[in-house]
DNA sequence: TGTCAGGTCCTCA
DNA sequence: TGAGGACCTGAC
């Protein structure tokens, strides 16, 4: 299926760092692993060429994955205007959009990236789901969904360290001890739920900002990692201190801080 | 062989 | 209140 797409650059968008399991082809297309179906996708300029072993409501899906029915238009003018030196790093990311991932699967990865990296995260969470998620076979190829929480839930946290997640394990269990008291967290103010989330032993500030907004949307977090700090140090001369990097983003870029954060760690790490 | 990775927790001033 | 070290592990 061809699908119209306004404006946005698949490539930059599933390979900025949100997304652990995609897969780039060599035909240059990306092979991903959404919640209920594998998704190949291949851009032709303002196309997509969408297959996927699940073709029911593609559209939507495509639409909603990539954010589509978000107007980033408007919410970059409204940057720029209340902050005109952003027009620069705007520029560059005009094409990028926050995916909407699921909230479950988002928690457990951002908890196995504390203080490690992409290659490992990525074969952490693929080594989970071939064990414990449903097997979909898609262009003669196997995938695996990431499991249902139901699935997980009955592990403990040798079951966890089988898959190179480290001292992390114990965390992956807490988190999954208190998901259910998690369902209300979009009723919560971002500050109650980043609360919530931090109540879990494992799960500090970066981690809830990390979940909250790659898996609940909330574009008014700050997650701040050393990308982030590097580029606010050099940019904006201020204190290598997370509290003075929330303070300035608060004032700064106001309910779309987790936005901009984005943006400058995707400028930081793709493009400069 | 040592260092590092998109942090968090714990201990100790 | 915050600085500093420990923590799993695999890639380079």
């Amino acid at each position: 299926m061809r699908l119209k797409i306004n404006n946005i650059d698949i490539e930059s968008i599933l390979l900025s760092g949100a997304c652990f399991r995609v897969i780039k082809e060599e035909d240059g297309s990306f092979t991903n692993i959404l919640k209920d179906r594998v998704i190949n996708l291949k851009q032709e300029n303002d196309y997509i060429i969408v297959n996927s072993s699940n073709m029911n409501n593609i559209e939507e899906v495509i639409n909603n994955y990539f954010d589509l029915y978000e107007d980033y238009n408007k919410i970059n003018n409204y940057l720029i205007e209340k902050c005109p030196s952003l027009k620069n790093v705007i520029d560059k990311c005009s094409k990028y959009r926050i995916l909407n991932q699921d909230p479950f699967e988002m928690g457990i990865s951002y908890i196995i990236s504390q203080n490690n990296n992409v290659k490992r995260i990525s074969k952490s969470i693929n080594e989970i789901s071939s064990k414990y998620g449903e097997k979909i076979v898609f262009n003669n190829k196997e995938y695996y969904l990431f499991p249902k929480y139901e699935v997980l839930k009955k592990l403990n946290s040798d079951d966890f360290r089988e898959f190179g997640v480290g001292f992390r394990d114990k965390y992956i269990v807490n988190y999954l001890n208190e998901f259910p008291n998690l369902k209300d967290i979009d009723k919560l103010s971002t500050k109650e739920a980043l609360d919530k989330l931090m109540s879990i032993k494992g799960i500090g500030l970066k981690v809830a900002s990390c979940i909250l907004l790659f898996g609940y949307h909330r574009f008014d977090v700050f997650p701040i990692d050393t990308w982030v700090k590097k580029y606010m140090v050099e940019n904006y001369n201020i204190r290598d201190d997370v509290k003075e990097i929330e303070k300035f983003s608060k004032e700064h870029f106001d309910i779309y801080s987790g936005l901009v954060i984005q943006y400058m760690f995707h400028s930081q790490r793709n493009i400069e």
